[in-house]
DNA sequence: AATGGGACCTGCGCGC
DNA sequence: TGCGCGCAGGTCCCAT
């Protein structure tokens, strides 16, 4: 589900409505997303603690508690928060000493929460490239210089460039018309700096939209994104471009399915 | 180094 | 209506 901007979207309404707040009890429904520590351990340590400030890193969400420790939440695929009472289907519930409750969703189990005493040493952590936010032109131009790799793998590669994942991966491409298919290292200088320049611009728009709730992704308070409507190829295939008219489309690239406009992305 | 496949999971929409 | 299949916004791990 999320990647850079839902989860800015997140962490932003975090702040709003949870920062502050007193963690009266935790529930866990499915001990299944809970890594670390046990889940009992998880429970005991969060319980009677407030949440101090909230953090983001690409689209890893980072909750600091009082007394130290930080609660490490990847969404992965299907994971969402919503904030307010109680829902049936959350797989873990922060229940404040106010009775309001943030819900920890995911259909899928495909997302982690982690409690520890610091993030920095987590492996995925420390792995993580910079986001593009944190990059120059001349470094982005740097991670393309000798790579092969196609560059809509090297841009969803969280190593190398972080943040991005499969939509906005599409859609900067198609911003910069240039194919997924290419070799990173085939780009133009020009070609580098008009998908620097697309990245930075779709994130940010993506942002002010509140994220693209194209599937079950909902903010804290259960609003749908409005990037949705200004995609223009992710989703898309088989239907026409909105420059050119040409049948969008679909590829497997990465294991991942990539839609783009053969005519205008070259 | 790079790519392809599978694994982890559930749930939805589609065609029959 | 019911069933099987493909597919889903992420990441890791293995084989080649």
């Amino acid at each position: 589900m999320p990647e850079l901007p839902e989860v800015e979207t997140i962490k932003r309404g975090l702040e709003k409505f949870v920062v502050g707040k007193k963690i009266a009890k935790v529930e866990v429904l499915s001990p299944k997303v809970v890594k670390e520590p046990a889940v009992k351990e998880f429970v005991r340590r969060l319980a009677g603690k407030t949440v101090k400030q909230v953090l983001r890193k690409a689209k890893l969400l980072i909750l600091k508690i009082e007394g130290g420790e930080y609660l490490v939440v990847h969404l992965r695929i299907s994971g969402w928060l919503t904030y307010g009472s109680p829902d049936k289907k959350a797989r873990v519930r922060f229940i404040f000493s106010d009775k309001s409750c943030l819900n920890y969703m995911d259909s899928r189990l495909l997302g982690e929460l982690r409690l520890r005493s610091e993030f920095e040493s987590l492996p995925f952590f420390k792995k993580l490239g910079p986001e593009p936010f944190e990059l120059t032109l001349e470094g982005f131009k740097n991670l393309l210089k000798s790579r092969k790799t196609k560059i809509k793998a090297l841009l969803m590669d969280q190593h190398l460039i972080s943040g991005i994942g499969n939509i906005y991966a599409a859609e900067a491409l198609f911003a910069a018309k240039i194919s997924p298919l290419r070799p990173a290292l085939s780009l133009t200088d020009k070609e580098a700096q008009s998908l620097y320049k697309s990245i930075i611009n779709i994130l940010n728009q993506a942002i002010k939209y509140k994220g693209a709730s194209v599937d079950t992704y909902r903010d804290l308070q259960g609003n749908k994104g409005g990037m949705d409507k200004h995609l223009k190829v992710y989703g898309r295939q088989g239907q026409r471009c909105f420059l050119c008219g040409a049948v969008l489309k679909k590829v497997n690239i990465g294991g991942r399915s990539s839609v783009y406009c053969p005519k205008c992305q070259k």
